[in-house]
DNA sequence: TTTACATATATTATATGTCGCATATGATAT
DNA sequence: ATATCATATGCGACATATAATATATGTAAA
C-alpha cells in the first residue's frame, strides 16, 4: 500500500470530512436520490445555511457534484465508493459496539 | 445498512481518530509489528509525549491494545479490520488524486 | 422592476483539536 | 533510598471546526 505523505494527508482530509454526523446523513440521503437543498434540509432537519455549508465542504472534496436547474441546486453523490467505505465502517461499528466500551483494567499483561 | 444515531456517532468518532496523519502512521507501523513506545517514537520521528498522547487516543477507541512488560509498554493493533478500511481509503485517494482537485467551473448544468 | 423564493456567504461565538514543553508516574537496578 | 530509564499526563498557545444568526446573491415570475 502506498503510504506516501501527500496521499496520507489527502486521506486524512477525507476522514475529516466524514467526521461529522450531519455530513454523513446528507451523503446517505443522496445515496438513492439526487436532491435539491430544500429537500435535504427537510430530510436532515437542520437550518438551511448549515446544510449549504456542509454541502460546500462535500463539494469541495468532490464527494458530491451539483447542478443548478432553475432556482434549485441539485446535489448528487459523486463518489459511491466513499459510501461503500462508510458502510463498511458502520458495519464494523455495529459489531464492535456490542463489546463494552473498554474493560476495567487498563493494562493487559 | 443500519444508520441508527448511536452507531453513526460512534463511526464518526472513529473517523475523527483516523483524521490525523500521525495516528495513521502509528497504526501502519503496528500493522506488522507489535512495538513498544520507544520504537514507535524512533519510527515515526515525533516527540515521545506526542506519540504517547496519540497512542492513548488509539487505545481509548480500541484501535490498539497494550501490555506492559518490564519497563516497556507494547502496543498492538487491535483491529486489523480498521486498517483494511484505511487501505481502501488510501487506494481510493491515490486514484482520485490524479484527477485535478476541482474543475474551474463552479456549476454543472 | 419589484417581489418572492432558493441558495450561498459572512459574522460571530463557542467548542474542539493539535502540538510543544514541562513534569509526573512507575519499574528496575544500584 | 536513589538514580535512571520508559512512558504518561497536565497545561498553555494556537489553529480549526461547529452552530446560530444575519445578510447577500441569483433566478424567476408578476
Amino acid at each position: 500500500m502506498d503510504v506516501s505523505e501527500p496521499i496520507l494527508e489527502e486521506a486524512v482530509k477525507i476522514y475529516k470530512v466524514l467526521s461529522n454526523v450531519n455530513r454523513i446523513k446528507i451523503l446517505y440521503f443522496l445515496e438513492n436520490n439526487e436532491a435539491d437543498v430544500s429537500s435535504i434540509v427537510a430530510h436532515v432537519a437542520l437550518p438551511q445555511p448549515m446544510v449549504s455549508h456542509q454541502l460546500a465542504i462535500l463539494f469541495q472534496y468532490q464527494l458530491v457534484t451539483r447542478s443548478k436547474r432553475g432556482k434549485h441546486v441539485f446535489y448528487c453523490l459523486d463518489d459511491p465508493h466513499i459510501l461503500e467505505m462508510v458502510n463498511a465502517m458502520l458495519g464494523h461499528v455495529s459489531h464492535e459496539i456490542k463489546h463494552e466500551p473498554h474493560p476495567g483494567r487498563q493494562w493487559a499483561d
